[in-house]
DNA sequence: ACCAACTACTGATAAATGTCATATTTTTAA
DNA sequence: TTAAAAATATGACATTTATCAGTAGTTGGT
């Protein structure tokens, strides 16, 4: 099974392009590869991270549970990030579950091999450092998001960005197809809300669905509402 | 006016801190010193930054203009840290508006220094990582906190955040006054809602207020409170 | 000290969202 | 394949929050 980091395209996407031969060559005798199927976890909130994960394939959720038993998702983390950089890096537990929506394939590299590296090369630590702004203004704008727009707006939303980012399969549905319960976590809202608006959306004609999979028939009044229209 | 970075207290609690003589020295000679009234803004949205801003004295908004006209704010800095680092080092126009809600004092320290000794210093690029991971966790708890907890928790909770980090007053206020305009756009609500909220909390004895000064009386219930009991 | 402008406050009402109960469909696994 | 379990769907209703309208109080500038 052994894939070589050196020849690993997947790099490409993440810090790790910044790393030396040299360094590649230390990821790659360290790592180990992982297959996670739909529901399994990469670690649970609170867990202490003895490394970071590359995704190669799939799809996984970084959620946090609140106090009324529900979860957030804060992040859907695909093919090239890497999850866990924040705690490794911060050296504290990790604040965010991590669990598989789709079977996944990951490769994990232990935390000393990363620290070594954010030690000696400068640009690594650089090039971490610009993903981890990137990151950041994410987060803000999903704070600004959350606050200011209807859960209908952000139901809209959501759904365009799964196809932005996941694309379509050859049916037209979202390629990545997520529980209407993982949608409703992902916008901040109750289930039945989710389910209710997007029940709505299907009348409007702006998707259609079958099962739980969605599809988009009108892109722009999709857009429109997330503008507010 | 002219104090040196290198004497200065203010950046143990910043990244410079990693900086050594020589580099302090060089932010030392290129920085310049800014004295900013309460309202007064440093930058707005979408402008382009030619360098960061350390906090001297006093407390900026860091807010975001949504849609519907309303500002969230999205983070309050004060003494020892740095305003405007994620923009410089993503290479962006900034995402966000700061505006001094205090009186302020502030060191503007170009660009050039700080991209300059992030590719020379892999200490101090760690030490930039490490904040910014910090930055990047509270984040995700303000996430977590909007989309899960009621208004009245999170207004409790917004109290106590700036009794804990911004203390109370000889009289027993709060010592960073905020508008009740202001307390909504951190909360991410009407202003009506803080408003009669703070009200609420007033006849039930868990604060006092005096114009637009709010002093805490039962901490442990509004404690309770963010708690959802 | 006084006026204008701003900010805080309150009530009435509307709109958005959550909750609970239950029916229906889809998925899973024996 | 089929029964059980899980997920989706919908209705009725409760609760939370926003909006609009208007009053009272504070503050800063002359």
């Amino acid at each position: 099974m052994e894939s070589r980091c050196e020849n690993c395209i997947i790099r490409q996407f993440n810090s790790l392009r910044a790393m030396s031969k040299e360094e590649l060559k230390q990821v790659s005798d360290s790592k180990t590869t992982k297959i996670l199927k739909k529901g399994e976890s990469l670690f649970e909130e609170g867990d202490k991270l003895n490394g970071v994960y590359c995704v190669r394939n799939g799809v996984s959720k970084l959620s946090k549970l609140s106090a009324n038993g529900k979860d957030q998702i804060v992040k859907l983390a695909s093919k090239g990030e890497v999850i866990g950089q924040r705690s490794v890096i911060a050296q504290e537990n990790t604040n965010l579950s991590a669990i598989a929506v789709s079977d996944m394939e990951v490769c994990f590299i232990p935390k000393e091999t990363i620290t070594h590296t954010l030690q000696k090369n400068p640009n690594f630590t650089l090039e971490v450092l610009r993903h981890m702004a990137h990151d950041l203004k994410e987060a803000d704008d999903v704070i600004v998001n959350i606050s200011q727009k209807t859960v209908k707006q952000r139901i809209a939303e959501a759904i365009l960005y799964l196809k932005n980012n996941f694309g379509e399969d050859k049916d037209g549905f979202l390629a990545l197809t997520l529980s209407r319960e993982d949608i409703s976590n992902v916008v901040g809202t109750a289930t039945e809300s989710a389910i209710r608006i997007i029940s709505e959306f299907k009348k409007k004609g702006l998707i259609h669905t079958s099962g739980k999979k969605i599809g988009i028939k009108d892109e722009k009044k999709l857009q429109d509402m997330v503008e507010g229209f």
